[in-house]
DNA sequence: CGAGAGGTTGAATAAAGTCAACAAACGTGG
DNA sequence: CCACGTTTGTTGACTTTATTCAACCTCTCG
């Protein structure tokens, strides 16, 4: 069982968490370097090939569950490419609430907000044991300018992101906690058969409070909505194990019942004039 | 009174309206061009200055309220900076409910969402007259070749953009009807007084129905919250008229009772290793 | 085996949404 | 300039939804 697994690699991490903290240095386990054609791969951006990609390096950096690979505040000095394994990034407000922002999984990208103020504003922990791929900025930076490609990908990867966000605003903005924890249920069946795993049968990597916190919703309505799920037989849910039952039925519990929110065609919603472009 | 400018200059659009659409070109009056230099101080951005700059300029384009600036599935060529003028951004779902997303003024940028997919994910429309400096992404980025700082700026924009959105899911996810109209009319202020404008005494530009879909919220909860500002004293409001007349308590009613959705520090939150960088 | 974190469920409460009536402002056209 | 229809905003009564509080269950880890 997938959860099982979880939990061990967990504790191990608690065993090894002393020794990698005096360690001081990447742990250097694992995969250690990624070309920037694997990166491109990675984030399924099209990569063209040039002259002397040899020192094109990217190093790769481990965490085990529970760490953290930056937090709010902290100098911003390095992207990172989630290469394997599961995290949360979350704000944290005045009187210490958690507020989770994202699930990051194979292929995410983390510390975007860092690069305007210089300073992350989130936190990323480590859902499970992680293995990333550390872009340092400046050295990103430095590339792009022999690289010109590389500066579409980032901006690219960017505007997805942004694209991403305001998805997420238009879902806490306008869905019922049923149609929200089913389409969550959905992006994360998506997300699991695009890594080549299960899209049926999967494991959750986070508490329903932090599922909740995502959602905006509390940890008990993310409880109950699961199991009303469970008992109509859209989905099979124990613990953290979810067997997707009804796909389609999922998807299509989307917005809340049609009401008289709809925008109006006004006069005034008229088309832009053309302007041709420079 | 501003309120009945703004319908007078309303009313003006409709009238030049066919005529600005059979133009089927930039409408020229007012200002034309800005220079890089004018850009980079409307971003508040530092602007590094290179050497021949003469042909940096960016076109201006106005629009009327009520025209759109770009639609969902347009073909994505540019992104444009608001000059003057107020604007709405929205998403569109399956049953046309608009779902609003951001309410740009001058200094912000409209259309990154569309530089990923090289279509607009979103729908820009103009609520009251407005004057857009045009950037062709084209332009910008062969630009960026020769004018390495625009590079950075671009992703400071970007990122500033990512860093709001993340701000907005962390206000929805966790704020209470009351909270979110309260710092709704706080970062009003605030933009209205960096625009040199009373951050005391101002016009709102959007209706109730799209407040209440920027904050997640009906219609009647936001007339009904502002009524209660009122009612205590905190604002005096009338229609679109609000006067701020203690912020301080506005800006103090922020997050929900703080209940037991806390963080706890769990023996796994445990900070990240140092790791050098290469 | 026992402690503690995570998860479930029920009952009561509070918050926000819905429906509906009405009022105020605007813009249009006489 | 006034009257009328339309859009926008306000308010009340009621309903629905989700939260809160609390008890209990169930894993897993030590």
């Amino acid at each position: 069982m997938l959860h099982t697994q979880i939990t061990k690699t967990k504790s191990f991490s608690q065993v090894v968490q002393s020794s990698s903290t005096l360690a001081a240095g990447r742990q250097c386990q694992g995969r250690l370097w990624s070309s920037l054609k694997d990166i491109c791969d990675l984030l399924h951006i099209p990569y063209v090939s040039v002259s002397d990609d040899d020192e094109l390096l990217f190093q790769h950096v481990q965490f085990k569950a529970g760490q953290r690979v930056h937090t709010i505040g902290q100098v911003f000095d390095s992207l990172y490419i989630v290469h394997s394994g599961f995290l949360k990034t979350v704000l944290i407000d005045e009187y210490g609430n958690e507020q989770v922002l994202s699930f990051p999984m194979k292929s995410d990208i983390l510390g975007v907000d860092g690069i305007n103020s210089r300073l992350y504003s989130s936190e990323a922990v480590a859902l499970s044991d992680c293995d990333l791929i550390l872009l340092p900025f400046k050295k990103l930076t430095a590339l792009s300018r022999t690289h010109v490609e590389l500066e579409n990908t980032m901006y690219d990867v960017l505007s997805r992101e942004l694209v991403r966000e305001q998805a997420m605003v238009g879902m806490l903005g306008a869905l019922s906690a049923e149609a929200r924890v089913a389409r969550f249920l959905v992006t994360l069946s998506d997300r699991f058969a695009v890594m080549g795993y299960s899209s049926k049968f999967f494991n959750l990597r986070m508490t329903r409070h932090e599922i909740g916190s995502y959602l905006g919703l509390t940890l008990e309505t993310v409880s109950r909505t699961l199991s009303a799920f469970n008992e109509i037989g859209m989905i099979a849910v124990n613990q953290r194990t979810i067997e997707i039952k009804d796909l389609e039925a999922l998807k299509n519990l989307r917005r809340l019942p049609p009401s008289r929110n709809r925008s109006k065609q006004s006069k005034e919603n008229k088309l832009t004039p053309e302007y041709p472009v420079q």
